[in-house]
DNA sequence: GAGCGCATGTAAGCTGTTACATGATTCT
DNA sequence: AGAATCATGTAACAGCTTACATGCGCTC
């Protein structure tokens, strides 16, 4: 259903476009929210148009085909952002290696630690060094927010962790 | 690979038990880290067993079958914690609901916020009725810790953005 | 005409969800 | 005797990844 939705969103904020330009996007402006590769974008478009969600406005040089939402497909998503009720991602590799780092020794911990220090900092400097909304009230404004206010709380988490096992190890 | 890991994880730190237990387990202690159903452990269970990771200690009542962790087992789990590397997760439907809500009206956005706002203080709530280790280095302590940590930040992006919304419709 | 980027597709395989199915034991 | 719980499995399906496959159009 998401990717649905992925789609749709960026067929409304972004404008007509091809299954290609649509898989590039995903690469750049949602890359932090959602992603996807092509083979699942494709044939996505397929049932969608079937479905009546989206339409094809014309088809252009080497095949291309330009896609445009239809009043169904912006009611349905209209509809899903009205609905939608969050539930907590049941499943994160680096919670469970989190969960799991009293297997090792207390150096080795501080060591893996380190590493996803490292990681939450990159995050968060990429996620830094997308341009804010100049003004107003734009897509991706309060997505990005919250990106930034989870890598920074990761990121005092690790130092915090750091610490402890450091204090443990004397 | 990784429902692997939780239950090498979990036949390590609370020892050895039936798939009917570790379905048990995946419903409280490492719940907020990692998730499965006994639809997928059962058959995951007899895979490890062919690739040596863990045993069947005993065959009780009711075709009850305790495994334990072998050698094999627990070193594939410490080269796991020692070689993991953090990717970021992909996928979030909160964040893309998120990315997505300049498109409702503000009045229809700060309800919606206030929907997730709701959702993170019942998950911050949950986390800390969860008692913390009482002393020294637990399995969980940490990851319980990186939970409380992103549920408080969360929480202070909703109230922020409820802010923001709000300031806009003036 | 060779190579690159554009553009779309298919297939195999893994992970996870929901539902179906069965039988044993314990409790009231 | 009936209900609840213990205990294990299978099947169908959806979502996603990786790899394979093909052909057009532009530029050098």
């Amino acid at each position: 259903m998401s990717l649905r939705i992925a789609l749709l969103g960026l067929l409304t904020t972004a404008g007509a476009a091809s299954g290609y330009d649509l898989t590039k996007k995903f690469g750049v402006s949602i890359n932090h929210v959602w992603q996807a590769q092509h083979s699942q974008i494709y044939p996505e478009l397929v049932k969608m148009e079937a479905d009546g969600l989206i339409t094809v406005l014309e088809e252009g040089a080497r095949g291309r085909k330009i896609y445009a939402i239809t009043e169904d497909g912006s009611r349905t998503l209209r509809e899903w952002m009205l609905d939608f009720h969050p539930t907590a991602p049941p499943r994160s590799e680096t919670a469970l290696h989190t969960f799991l780092l009293p297997l090792l020794e207390t150096d080795e911990a501080i060591e893996a630690v380190t590493r996803l220090r490292e990681h939450f900092a990159t995050r968060l400097a990429q996620l830094e060094s997308i341009p804010p909304a100049p003004e107003g009230y734009r897509f991706g404004q309060f997505a990005l927010q919250l990106g930034l206010a989870q890598s920074r709380a990761c990121l005092e988490w690790a130092d915090g962790v750091i610490d402890q096992l450091k204090a443990s190890s004397r």
